[in-house]
DNA sequence: ATTGTCTGCCCC
DNA sequence: ATTCTGC
DNA sequence: GCAGAATGGGCAGACAAT
């Protein structure tokens, strides 16, 4: 396949929004595309080169991919970082740097899908010193062989945002639409994709082996399964209702602030892997341990967050539990700083026995009888069934004073559903009073909103009388009330450098976040965490804005 | 040897 | 992670 | 209600620059 066919496919997903349009468009494709073209096409629909599995990084970015960009057609940083700017997308930087390229490459071969494809894969070898120069070389060979159009998407690709508007639910219905017929063609698509997390494998079967071998695909030990996610709730009595009609088949559990793990085990074969289904087993060899002594059942699949502790037993804040996540040298150090805890809440497999089917309180004992709890290593996640309301509310308390997030709800009934924020799953977590902050810096922002000032740093009045920074805030707006933002802060812009804009201290944002953390990286060393935009205060002036001295008070006081 | 910059289907 | 938008 | 996009803080690692 020429290149310019598949990015010929590219342009006609991005030209329309309806979806059935694009996974039509997809479909014709995926049937059209030779052998061994439909892996690299699967995957560079998404901006995707390596199979979810594969434990490889391309390693270039955005800084890189600019340089690339300028030694292939010769123009220069400054006139890419305008386009870039202007356009807000580094791909549409790089079609117009081709286009007015003041150098032209000696030769020129097309190119075609595979090779763009595997020179994008070599990236990941490189290693040692020079290695970004000779990235920049292999993008910028690429590069200086593309037309303004391959241009455009090889960067795209490189930079895994494609901004078709294609996810994996375009590319599941497609892929049923190419191979399969019958009204459960998607859904048998969307259950494979589920235990196997590749969706490559998921076309090629498709394709070969048809709906019998889609069926084929099972869960297998230490090919990780999708996890089953939590929508949120707006507080513990509306997560109730929405987890089930019957309040007495809800079970409430505490919501730990650390990392969901996929335990696999198989006698002392033990792979423990994030949400992300990446491998963390070397990071944290007490886990292994653990579960090589707890753990009573010979096979099984278990499902928990991992959380570190200190020495009150007190959970320690999410930024420190994560340098565990990681780590790559000197483990047993941090195993000793920051000890961990295996909170379990469901078992999805026990003993060969394949547990999706079942309601989660049959899931729940073959937990209780796969492990027996060790204090401080391996427990399982604090829950009960609550006959009524406030008692559910005295448990939920209690979870905050213990120091953790707030509670999980889920529908006993309810089977376990990979991949999907379905309503048997919610969360609920307590919501801080807002702060209201001053706009103090803003930066122009990319794809969608391109024309937009779309990240706003965020300061509290310091003691000096000036703004101490806290934070970036990027969303919460609606696109109507973004542009009337952007309309005012260009009225108070100071100083602009690349897509930094300075502006002066004038409008006053009111902001929702959940946490405050210490921060290495702001100016008021603080930083709101999961920050969000509630409401312009136009009642208030810079002046009235929260200052440090409340921010160091609610950071003490959570 | 130290510091700065960039990157991550990163974790949340 | 959160949130908004188009279908 | 779903899927997709655009964005948050902060960490360790990997190189580059000094």
């Amino acid at each position: 396949m020429e290149y310019a066919d598949a990015v010929a496919v590219y342009r006609e997903l991005d030209a329309t929004d309806a979806d059935l349009e694009k996974i039509e468009t997809l479909a014709e494709a995926l049937a059209a595309a030779d052998d061994d073209e439909l892996g690299p096409l699967v995957g560079t629909v998404r901006g995707k080169v390596f199979e979810p599995w594969v434990d490889a990084d391309l390693g270039v970015s955005s800084s890189l991919t600019a340089e690339a960009i300028e030694t292939a057609t010769g123009v220069s940083a400054a006139e890419i970082e305008s386009v870039w700017r202007e356009s807000g997308d580094l791909g549409d930087a790089a079609a117009w740097a081709v286009d007015h390229a003041t150098q032209q490459s000696l030769f020129s071969e097309p190119l075609t899908l595979r090779r763009v494809h595997d020179d994008l894969r070599e990236l990941a070898d490189y290693e040692g010193a020079g290695s970004q120069d000779r990235r920049v070389d292999e993008v910028a060979g690429l590069l200086s062989d593309a037309d303004p159009e391959e241009a455009r998407y090889l960067v795209r690709t490189a930079l895994g945002h494609m901004r078709l508007g294609v996810g994996d639910g375009t590319t599941r219905e497609a892929i049923a639409a190419a191979f399969l017929d019958g009204d459960e063609a998607a859904a048998a698509v969307e259950r494979a994709h589920q235990v196997t997390n590749d969706l490559r494998l998921v076309a090629r079967t498709a394709r070969d082996e048809g709906r019998a071998g889609l069926d084929d695909l099972g869960v297998e030990l230490f090919r990780p399964v999708q996890m089953m996610l939590a929508k949120k709730a707006e507080g513990l009595e509306d997560g109730v209702e929405s987890v089930a009609d019957d309040p007495a088949s809800v079970r409430a559990e505490y919501k730990y602030d650390g990392a969901r793990v996929q335990v696999h085990v198989d006698g002392d074969r033990v792979e423990v892997y994030t949400r992300r289904l990446e491998t963390i087993t070397e990071q944290f060899p007490d886990v292994v341990a653990a579960v090589r002594e707890h753990v009573t059942a010979e096979r099984c699949l278990l499902d928990g967050e991992l959380v570190g502790y200190d020495d009150a037993g007190e959970p320690v804040p999410f930024q420190d539990f994560s340098r565990r996540i990681k780590r790559k040298y000197d483990v047993e150090e941090l195993v000793e700083e920051i000890p961990v805890v295996l909170h379990l809440f469901d078992a999805l497999s026990h003993e060969g026995e394949s547990l999706f089917d079942r309601p989660l309180s049959s899931r729940l004992s073959h937990l209780e009888d796969a492990f027996t709890p060790a204090d401080g290593a391996i427990e399982r996640a604090t829950g009960h069934r609550f006959e009524d309301l406030a008692s559910m509310r005295s448990f939920y308390q209690s979870a905050l004073e213990a120091g953790h997030e707030g509670v999980m709800l889920k529908n006993l009934e309810a089977t376990y559903q990979p991949g999907n924020r379905v309503g048997y799953v919610m969360k609920a977590k307590p919501v801080m009073e807002p702060l209201d902050l001053v706009v103090t810096r803003a930066q122009w922002s990319e794809g969608r909103r391109s024309d937009y000032l779309g990240r706003l740093f965020l300061g509290c009045r310091d003691p000096d009388g000036g703004f101490a920074e806290v934070g970036r805030l990027s969303t919460g707006y609606t696109d109507e009330e973004l542009a009337a933002l952007t309309d005012r802060l260009t009225d108070h812009v100071v100083a602009e450098d690349g897509r930094m804009v300075d502006v002066d201290p004038a409008i006053v944002l009111e902001v929702e976040y959940e946490e405050i953390q210490a921060s290495p990286e702001y100016g008021s060393g603080y930083a709101l965490r999961f920050p969000r935009f509630l409401d312009v205060r136009e009642d208030l002036a810079p002046a009235d804005a929260d200052g440090l001295e409340r921010v160091e008070r609610l950071y003490e006081k959570q």
